[in-house]
This record gives structure tokens, sequence and C-alpha cells, in this order.
DNA sequence: TATTGTTACGAAAACGGTTAAGTAAATAAA
DNA sequence: TTTATTTACTTAACCGTTTTCGTAACAATA
């Protein structure tokens, strides 16, 4: 197993550890002939450098961690697609890092990252997080921290949005211009900023249309479907059943489906349903999904952009730099 | 910036950097007061170790890395949650790497794995993949190596996978008792074992029906949607059009419905369709999609467990362990 | 010729945590 | 009492790369 480690190069090259180093740099220190002799000896001892004696050395880790609550959702996936897309340019490496929605694991997370494991941070906090504690003492180590979609308030740095309340505004104003009366909102987390903006957007609409807001219109969500799958079923069998459904995330939208069918409601004729979603199977779903599509991909790569951003330029200040990407609306035979 | 290390930790407890590192890692040569004072100052001085130093002394990063073609499918998606319980649980990393299903970019990051980045890999391979050169390389340097799904012919190491023949085997034998008399089946790089198993099991039922095996009927696909499209339209208008269409893999069973729809076949009374996989939203699809589904979260559990066993044991040997979890046949209306 | 610059390399000290080997002091065994 | 053992530490040498500071050798300039 004896590794080929730098100093092993260059006993066989005749050079000191320094040059080799250097030549393998690029450094311009290193004459052209020395150059070629280092790098093919390297190819011919399959020398591959040991990163962490470099980061350790170097203080950079040419990794970058990417904290998020889950994976198995097409938010996230994509997302994670556009910031490893843009990292493997960079010659970064992504650690992926999942809090299952559990503040204290994020807090934890953050904590570890104090050590220097990562040269800077993609984070979408969980649903729970209010403390901004952590990422604020990351900011103060001066690792560079960059929120996406979900952000935490209480923290000046740049984030990526879409636009969530215009968003919930479009959805609600195209369900009332389809003749909904009573709209019910699905809702995660209150505290969470996404599900606050989108919940301003629902009101907003309802007031310019001169509907009353209600506050029982708006359905406290959680993270466990069969919980849901009961509160929906409950609300679907009420004498006053609501004629709209606004499904904030993802899931709630599929929970929804199950809860008509099980109930044997019909969609759009009894209830019309319109999801913030990046399903790619939105249009083939029975009826097809009206949806908020937002832009997964997109976001993660303008965050990691703006990460690398950060990452190259010491005096490149993320503080108030928030890019708003907008979702779409694209309406289906759900919201007919 | 002025980082907390374990030598300033040790001044201000006036103590060695070699005790207060026994201390922390609760070794049984320090006494237990001195372990207490040891804790309660890195707390008080929000010590985070530097995980770089320590995985260069120790020669272990406590990361593995997960290689895998892409992640904005629900496969892929499922099985890195399964990976990342077992890894935290474990109190690792995981360090995500995408190939984009190109073979160079494969061999790129297994060689740059060489250098010790992670302690252990789990990979599946992209479908270009043919030469186990460079996973053998690792191997051979002691890096345990487990494959989950897609694995590569020549190794011999741990197998994570399901029961692709016989899951081929299931939805042919379930198409043709449905009344299908020509079923094609949408197949990627036939390199691929899993494509290979697949396409076995397909002959089989076939055979096992008395149906003789048409070579035309295998429909190579690309990972190029628009590609994928035009072939399966160009199919779908043909004199002797396929009356049953397995897709062997999720998204071009979405390509299907897409296909069908703008071709106006109606799905499941011009053509049935199955398709392997793991879309949460199959049961609400216009029709409701049958499915082979995979189990995606188990085999990502699986795997890790595995690794981190071949981790904890090095006497533990992974050849030849092939650990099989099978798929389910669900059916649903696009087979009716 | 003396001085300054440049080129191409080497020696050695980091980076921060771990660990083998050593050592005083206290305790136990002979 | 002497010797062996245990306890609780310390010293110093790593791990492999990078980087600062030298320094010969040679060229260019004054």
């Amino acid at each position: 197993m004896g590794n080929v480690t730098i100093r092993i190069l260059a006993r066989h090259l005749q050079l000191s550890a320094a040059t080799v180093s250097k030549a393998l740099a690029d450094s311009h220190e290193i004459s052209g002939p020395t150059k070629k002799r280092v790098l093919e000896m390297a190819a011919a001892l399959n020398y591959t450098p040991n990163p962490y004696a470099s980061s350790l050395r170097r203080k950079k880790s040419r990794t970058i961690a990417v904290i998020l609550p889950e994976v198995a959702d097409s938010f996230f996936s994509q997302a994670i697609n556009g910031i490893e897309a843009i990292a493997q340019d960079k010659g970064y490496h992504v650690l992926v890092c999942l809090t299952h929605e559990r503040t204290l694991k994020e807090q934890a997370i953050l904590h570890e990252m104090l050590g220097g494991r990562a040269d800077g941070i993609l984070i979408s906090v969980t649903s729970e997080t209010t403390d901004p504690a952590s990422i604020l003492e990351l900011q103060e180590k001066g690792v560079p921290v960059v929120f996406f979609d979900r952000v935490c308030e209480g923290i000046d740095t740049a984030r990526i949005v879409t636009d969530d309340a215009q968003s919930a505004y479009k959805a609600t104003d195209h369900l009332i211009r389809q003749g909904c009366k009573q709209i019910a909102f699905l809702a995660i987390s209150e505290g969470l900023s996404i599900s606050h903006q989108r919940i301003e957007g629902y009101k907003q609409a309802l007031t310019a249309h001169g509907i009353r807001f209600n506050g029982s219109d708006i359905i406290p969500c959680t993270h466990d479907a069969e919980e849901n799958l009961r509160s929906l079923k409950k609300i679907m069998r009420q004498q006053h059943r609501p004629d709209g459904i606004i499904a904030s995330v993802e899931k709630l939208a599929v929970q929804v489906y199950q809860a008509c069918r099980e109930e044997n409601i019909r969609i759009p004729e009894d209830i019309k349903v319109i999801g913030f979603s990046n399903l790619v199977t939105a249009a083939y779903l029975n009826p097809a999904l009206t949806t908020i599509t937002q832009p997964a991909f997109e976001m993660g790569r303008a965050a990691a952009s703006l990460l690398f951003k950060a990452l190259g330029n010491k005096s490149f200040s993320l503080s108030q730099n928030i890019q708003v990407i907008p979702s779409e609306l694209q309406v289906r035979d759900s919201t007919h």
C-alpha cells in the first residue's frame, strides 16, 4: 500500500519535494524541462496528491457543503444537480449534509463546519430553524454562507430565492379567476420565511379580489404524510369544504390527490388544486397538475456561482446580495 | 480568525497537547477530572478539531464517497437518503460525486479517490462504463468499494442489486397475460449489467410464453430526452406498433406518456405501459402507471451498511457478497 | 571589475492532531 | 526494603503538502 508521496516522487527524480510541489503547481520558479520530467514521472508512478495534507497546509479544502433538509424531493434533487455542476467545474467537491428537518442536527453540522471542513456553505434551513447563532458564528470565522430557497432571518448574507409572495399571489389569483370561493392553503412551518412569504401572497390576492381572509383556511401540515392525509381527508369531509387548494410544497400536492381519491372528490370539478412543485410528471398526473414551478436547477447554479465568487475574491461581499429567480405558473387541468 | 487549536486549548489548561488529544478521545490514559476539565475548556473556547489534520495523521477521513450518474431521478435521490442516514449514524460524511453518465468523468473521480479522500466508495457506474481498471486500482489500495444498482463486471466486490432479471420477467409476463402480442423494451446502454439482466428477463418471459424474440423490439434509448421522444413517436406511428412497452428506467416511462399523448395513442387501450420507476406519483398519473418499484432507500441503506462493515473490520471481505433486494410489481391502470 | 538581477532549485519550517515512547510519582508485590 | 507495576501525564516525531527564505550559478548592467 506504500502510497507514493511527493517525497518519493522527488527521490525518483533526484529533486527536492519543494521543486516537485512547485512543478506540479506549474510555478514560474521551475524550468520547463523540469516540469515536464515531473509530470511524466508523476503519471508513471500514478501519483495522487493527498488532499488532506494540502487542505491542512493551505487552509482550504476545495470542498463546499450543501446543507439541506432532505433530498427525496424534486426541488432539492434538481438543486443539487445545479450546485454540483458548478462545483465540479471549479474543481470543488460537494459534501451533502442532510438535517432531516431537525434544527438540532443542523446546528451540529454547522458547528462541525467551524473546523474548516468546507470552504463555503450553501444552506436551505430546516422548517424549525429560528436561531441564526450557528450560522453567524461561521460567518465570523470567514466562511461564506449562501442561503437558497429557505432562508433564515437575522443574517446578512446572500440569498437565492424565488418570488414566493408573487407566486402564491399568482396561484391564488388564478384559483379565484377559475371561480374558487374558498381556498385552503396547505402550509408548512410558519416560522419559515418562504412559508410566510407564500401566505402573504395568498392573503394579498384574496384582499385584491375582496375576499375576506379566514385564518382557518391556512392548514398547518407536518412532515408526517399519514398525519397530513388524515387532516386532509377530514377537511374533504367537512360541511364547507374548500373549492380550491394551494399546496405550498410538492409532497403536499401528492397527498391532496391521495386524499381526494380516497374521499371520492373530483379534481377539478369539486375542488381545484395547484401545487408548488417541480415534478416532471405534473403534466401527466390525473388530472394534470397546475403548478408553480420553481427554477430549482437554476437556483442551485446561482447559489453555487455566488458562493464561488465569494471564495475567489475575499473582498466580494455577499451581504445584501439577494437574487430572486422567478417561478412560473403552469396552468393545467387540475384548475380547469 | 486565530483558530483555537488543540495546542491553544492545552496552553489554557496547562496541559500538553497530547493529553488534551487523548482526553478528547476519552482515552483510559487520562484521569476523570482531567477529562472533565478538558471537555469544559473545549466547550468554553468553542474548540472544533480540524478534520484534515486528523485525517492526515490517521489516514482516515471519516468520509465516504457516493459516485453516481445523476441525482435528478427518484431512484438515486432515495438511495442517497438511505446512504446518508447510515453514514450520519456512523459519524461519517458523504461526498456526492456526479459522473453525468460520462465514463471519463467517472475515471477522473475514481483516480482522485486514490489520494485517500474517502475511506470507502459506493458507486453506481455510468452506462458507458466497461473498464474496471480504475476501480480495481482503488481496491488494490485497500479502499473498499461497494456497487449498488449499476454494477461493473470484472470486479469482485460487494453488490447491492435488485432482481433485475426476475423483475423484467414479471413485467413481461404481466403484459403478455394482459394480452400483449408485441412488446417493445426500451433499453439504455446494453453494456450495463442491469440493462443486460433486464433484457434477459424479458427474453425469458417471451420464450416461456412461446413468443419469438424479435431483436427490433429492443429499442435503444439515450440520455437525450428529445432524441428518445423522436424515436418513440416514430415507433408509435409505425404500421406494426407495439401493443406493450417496458420502460427499463424511470424517465423513459415519462417519455412514453409524452409520446403517446402527442401521437394520440391511448394507454392502456392502444398500448400498455409498464415502467421501472420509483415515482411517488406513479399512482396518480393518467393513467396510473404500473411499475416495477425498486427498493431505492433500502438499497442505499444496505450498500452503506455493508461498506461500514468493511470499514469497521479490515478482515471482513466484501468479495462474493451479493445482496439482492427484490423489486415489486405494482399493477395499475396503464396495463389494464 | 564590481554590482545587481534573474533563474532554478533546495532546506526547513510550518499546518494541527495523533501516537509511540518515555518518565516521574504513586502504589502494589516480593 | 527493594522491585515491579500502574497511573497520568509529556516529549517529540510523525502524516504529506506548501511556502518562505535561502543560495548557488549565471547574465546583465554600470
